[in-house]
DNA sequence: ATAGGGTTAG
């Protein structure tokens, strides 16, 4: 785009004063916004645009208004956006490069059924158009429509097929991982030294699991970049092979914050001592400023106290001098696991403004507890929870189990009845009501669930027979354990319960 | 204009 705009320029510049005054002015505008929205300084560049707008009653290039709502979409401000949308002149909505700005603005924003219009009604579909369309279904979960979106385009670009595999990255099914192999089988071959797209086929593999493929594709690119490395780390992590992720770390030369990143994430999950030591090598031979960038240093600190170096982690969280909910998060963690439950509460204190996971580690701590004073604590700061956190599933289990830890049945069975059903939560309250020997609010439970159509898992059949057998009625034991499928009642652990519960029952 | 690999959670 800027080669375009050099060439306006070169035009300008040779055709006298008179348009120099007016139309470089919105050029320099554009290169200015461009510059800023490059150094991601998305708030400067509107402020730039909103001061042009005051001073100027022309016309704007679509080349500026692009970069206005390209920075509009980067910060999520939809009113802005909007008001951008409306005031383009008609003639330039047929504009593609607009098109796929605003359409991006919308999915950003979670507008997917303005993106949708605007798609539907354009007159012309580009490629670009139908990119911006599934990276939007993508980012709001839609990715289902993203790939069905892809199935209309006829000859797709290097791009559109990153944007799939993204797609299939998210979903990880196999599905998925067969429409790839499809697809890439079909593409023109030198699609494959694009590295990006190459970054993209590794992730989507692994991702879906088939690890072999992926490394077959690493291993015969000749040119390795180090997001090929990272794509190749974070598969093995999600794929439980660690291991295999620090072998991979030791081949890079010059590693980057992103595969550092992976590194402590595998160091985490091994929590060796061997992992405590490359922790330690790796994190005193990076850069010194690796260490503010917070996101490094959260992993960092679950790295250091996963490994059961706790202290280490304390003395680097106290020299932070920024300090970002997920890094209190990773030290409540980190205290909770090392039964240090009032400390974390005390951290938890210190917050300026909790996140979700901050409450999650604080209920953990209260359940640990399970004191009545934890229990005030729960309760003073359910009113303090923002209501968009009420959407997160862990949380809501985890306030559950602390609840339930703490004794407070009659709150818990008021959460549940408002949370979505599942089997975990229904197991954490049966398993509260069997340790405080409240056998019939098993077996309630256990109606109730069956009336909510959940499928029962091992927890709950286990819950169950152990709750028969507390009670010893010989008739209701024989009546219930006649629903439970045979699979369950070939599993250890149930048969040796069922022998207990027969016994008492005699 | 749409394009790659990263943190804490039941």
């Amino acid at each position: 785009m800027l080669k375009k705009l050099l060439d306006h320029r070169l035009i300008f510049l040779t055709s006298g004063i008179k348009r120099s005054v007016i139309i470089p002015s919105d050029f320099d505008l554009c290169t200015q916004m461009k510059l800023l929205n490059d150094k991601k300084k998305f708030k400067e560049a509107l402020e730039l645009f909103d001061k042009y707008k005051e001073n100027n009653n022309k016309t704007l290039s679509s080349y500026t208004i692009t970069q206005a709502l390209k920075a509009s979409a980067r910060i999520r401000d939809l009113q802005r956006g909007s008001t951008i949308h409306q005031f383009i002149s008609s003639d330039m909505k047929d504009n593609s490069y607009i098109l796929v700005s605003l359409i991006h603005l919308y999915m950003q924003c979670s507008e997917v059924t303005r993106a949708q219009s605007l798609f539907d009604t354009a007159s012309e579909k580009s490629l670009h158009t139908y990119g911006a369309m599934m990276k939007g279904y993508i980012k709001n979960h839609m990715t289902n429509k993203a790939i069905d979106l892809f199935k209309e385009i006829k000859n797709p670009d290097e791009v559109i097929i990153i944007i799939l595999c993204n797609a299939g990255a998210q979903l990880g099914t196999n599905e998925a991982l067969s429409l790839i192999k499809k697809v890439s089988s079909q593409m023109p071959k030198h699609f494959y030294s694009n590295l990006r797209l190459l970054t993209s086929l590794l992730d989507v593999l692994m991702q879906c699991g088939d690890v072999k493929h992926a490394q077959a594709l690493f291993d015969t690119s000749t040119t390795k970049i180090l997001s090929m490395y990272g794509a190749m780390m974070k598969g093995y992590i999600k794929n439980n092979m660690a291991t295999k992720a620090i072998d991979l770390f030791k081949e890079i030369k010059d590693p980057d914050e992103i595969v550092i990143n992976l590194l402590f994430t595998a160091c985490a999950e091994l929590g060796t001592s061997e992992a405590l030591n490359l922790t330690k090598i790796v994190s005193s031979q990076m850069p010194k400023h690796f260490y503010s960038n917070l996101r490094l240093l959260t992993s960092l600190l679950d790295a250091l106290i996963q490994c059961g170096n706790v202290t280490h982690a304390e003395a680097l969280f106290n020299r932070s001098i920024k300090k970002i909910s997920p890094l209190y998060g990773v030290m409540m963690k980190g205290y909770n696991t090392n039964n240090m439950a009032n400390k974390s509460i005390d951290l938890f204190n210190e917050i300026e403004n909790p996140d979700d996971v901050n409450f999650i580690m604080l209920f953990n701590a209260c359940a640990q507890l399970g004191t009545h004073e934890a229990l005030n604590l729960i309760k003073k700061v359910l009113s303090q929870i923002p209501k968009h956190f009420y959407s997160n599933f862990h949380l809501l289990t985890s306030q559950l189990d602390a609840l339930i830890k703490c004794g407070d049945f009659s709150t818990a069975e008021i959460l549940l009845s408002k949370m979505k059903k599942s089997v975990i939560s229904y197991g954490n309250l049966m398993s509260g009501y069997l340790k405080t020997d409240n056998p019939e609010k098993v077996l309630d439970l256990f109606d109730r669930m069956k009336n909510d159509n959940i499928e029962p898992d091992f927890i709950i059949y286990l819950c169950l027979i152990k709750a028969l057998s507390h009670i010893g009625d010989y008739s209701l034991s024989q009546l219930t354990v006649q629903q439970i499928p045979n699979s369950f009642l070939l599993n250890d652990r149930i048969q040796n319960t069922l022998i207990d519960m027969w016994v008492s029952s005699n």
